[in-house]
DNA sequence: TATACAATAGTAAGCGATTACAATTGCCAT
DNA sequence: ATGGCAATTGTAATCGCTTACTATTGTATA
């Protein structure tokens, strides 16, 4: 079942059918329906690698992240998929581990299927490998990287504004003493959010004290560790601020093993809104990410770039998105006296 | 670049380089040597399109699932993806959000990209599609259901084992009144869980009383509505059994809204494992599944029937894997006098 | 009526690999 | 010397589609 059996059955040349299923308009519309209607009997689909072959363009799209199996990620994953399925478009997708090498051969990857456009949606990029795709002409877009290079893009979130909201929220209800856990500060999209927070307190003219910032890992037992340094400190917070709901989830265990209660003891607030947020106890106030519209734009980025004959890209555009507080029930006014452990 | 150049570079024929890189043996070892380096320095990677169009085989796997933000399924998506990378092979993914229709576009998006084998992880797969693949001679794995064709292969778990060893549990802690809070039975994983509670409860002798039953949704919400079902009930459980982990979290919930402990008045199992269980509160008992064994033997199952020339497919087999339970926290001994509402 | 041009459709040369088949070489047994 | 054979390499057809270029219309214009 090839093209060549639809150009028979059609009574046209192979040419007028490529030129039918592709929508050129030098196709009379009487010959196209007829094409059509034989590729309707025929079920026919057209070999994409011949495509591919043939066009220089692969319709794929490479997705890079960190690791599935971290909650922030496949809502964004599922995001893109619906819009490149949307345009005909299909999703490579890469997990990188975190880890340099596994990192190279994603790359390598995505270079040997043609893809026409790479997202990467994980901070740990080095710029030599940036290079690798813009040497070839394939659209770039990186989450949280401002890299100002043809047909690089760059979508980001605005975290100190989301921090800013976040502390707004706890001064209302009267805190003053903020703790914070960051995640993994080897990695850029954790420090990202740990100045944030620093630039923010510093905004509200708060003290970021030292024993109050600890470092996580992103995950919930890394959460649950640092939250437990930080309830060493002779003074204890009535508020902290996580790098991530995983954190916060964590963050809460910790502070319920201590006998201490959410938010009437302490209050908590994550970041993120994974889809779990909503349904733990209490549920978690955060800064929802809008990840939905993040994946979108990042696809329009590329597929509005993507070039039929690998000439050299117009210069990538910046976007910034804007965490939204959602307040649910781990936050709360704050305790009156000074509590200690 | 291409294989020309690299022939050139070499001083041999396209031919060679061909049979270089894909280790034919007829090659004289000096030659593919010459080859090789020839490679190496052109920074030379052969174009999957191209390979996949003159050999018939793509190197791609589909890997079909429902929903990629429920947590079951990253981990087995990593684990695919891990296996497929390791022998280098690619993974198209699919979500199918439960739906019919995407379903079928997903299938047309897998034959259009001539993938090598399908993966079909979720349950609703009718017939019809699964001829698609059949005629083509495309091997097919799929989750949970016993189809003996050509090139078909199954994994299932024997979730009645699981449900067993789970009340066997629970009866150990004098557990009598259990529950159980199913998926949605319009999906025959959710029927296939709820018939093996059906079953355990047999097996043990145990009543399964209609009020003690709910229909959730595999979701956290579905949970927390069954639950407040459940606990209208004149006789209140003291266990119950939940179709997965996110439906167990719901129904904490609702225990706890409910002015009642887990596991002190209720004790809760879930099932799946998936990795937030461990971090709850309580902690989740819960019954796991090895997802990552899973994923591996279907990838193989796939892999091992790749053929070059798509002809007939042997026979597919059978796979079957055993839950097993966790204890954490969730679960303790039954409450003494009955508790009421 | 001759000419130009737009609309439509066909021819055939790629795209970059794989692979059947042919060719060359060297070695051995006759 | 010579046919046979194994080992190695080359030639060129092929996979299924795209697309530059060419050919054929029909129609409007001079």
């Amino acid at each position: 079942m090839n093209i060549k059996a639809v150009a028979l059955k059609a009574k046209v040349s192979t040419a007028t059918v490529s030129r039918t299923i592709n929508g050129s308009a030098t196709v009379k519309p009487e010959t196209a329906e007829r094409v059509r209607r034989a590729i309707e009997s025929l079920n026919f689909y057209p070999d994409i690698n011949a495509r591919a072959l043939g066009s220089g363009r692969s319709s794929l799209y490479g997705l890079i992240i960190s690791d599935i199996t971290n909650p922030f990620f496949p809502e964004l994953v599922k995001a893109f998929e619906d819009v490149a399925v949307e345009h005909q478009q299909e999703l490579l997708i890469a997990n990188t581990d975190y880890d340099k090498a596994r990192m190279e051969t994603c790359v390598i990857r995505m270079l040997q299927r043609k893809v026409d456009g790479v997202a990467i949606m994980t901070s740990e990029m080095d710029d030599r490998l940036i290079e690798v795709f813009s040497r070839r002409h394939i659209p770039l877009v990186l989450l949280d990287t401002d890299v100002a290079a043809p047909g690089v893009s760059s979508v980001r979130f605005d975290y100190r504004i989301g921090v800013v909201a976040a502390i707004d929220h706890l001064t209302a209800l009267h805190h003053r003493r903020i703790a914070f856990i960051s995640g993994p500060l080897a990695l850029a999209s954790a420090r990202v959010r740990a100045t944030a927070f620093a630039e923010g307190m510093a905004q509200h003219h708060l003290l970021n004290r030292k024993g109050l910032v600890a470092e996580g890992n992103h995950r919930v037992d890394g959460g649950l560790r640092a939250m437990k340094r930080i309830l060493q400190s002779k003074l204890l917070p009535t508020a902290v601020v996580c790098s991530n709901d995983l954190t916060a989830i964590g963050a809460i265990s910790a502070i319920y093993q201590h006998g201490l209660r959410v938010p009437e003891d302490i209050s908590v607030v994550g970041y993120d809104d994974i889809q779990l947020a909503a349904h733990t106890h209490p549920s978690l106030t955060t800064l929802r990410l809008p990840r939905t519209e993040l994946a979108t734009t990042a696809f329009h980025s590329l597929f509005g770039k993507r070039s039929i004959d690998r000439k050299p890209l117009p210069m990538g555009e910046s976007h910034v998105f804007q965490p939204h507080l959602i307040i649910r029930e781990s936050t709360g006014p704050a305790a009156q006296g000074p509590s200690s452990s």
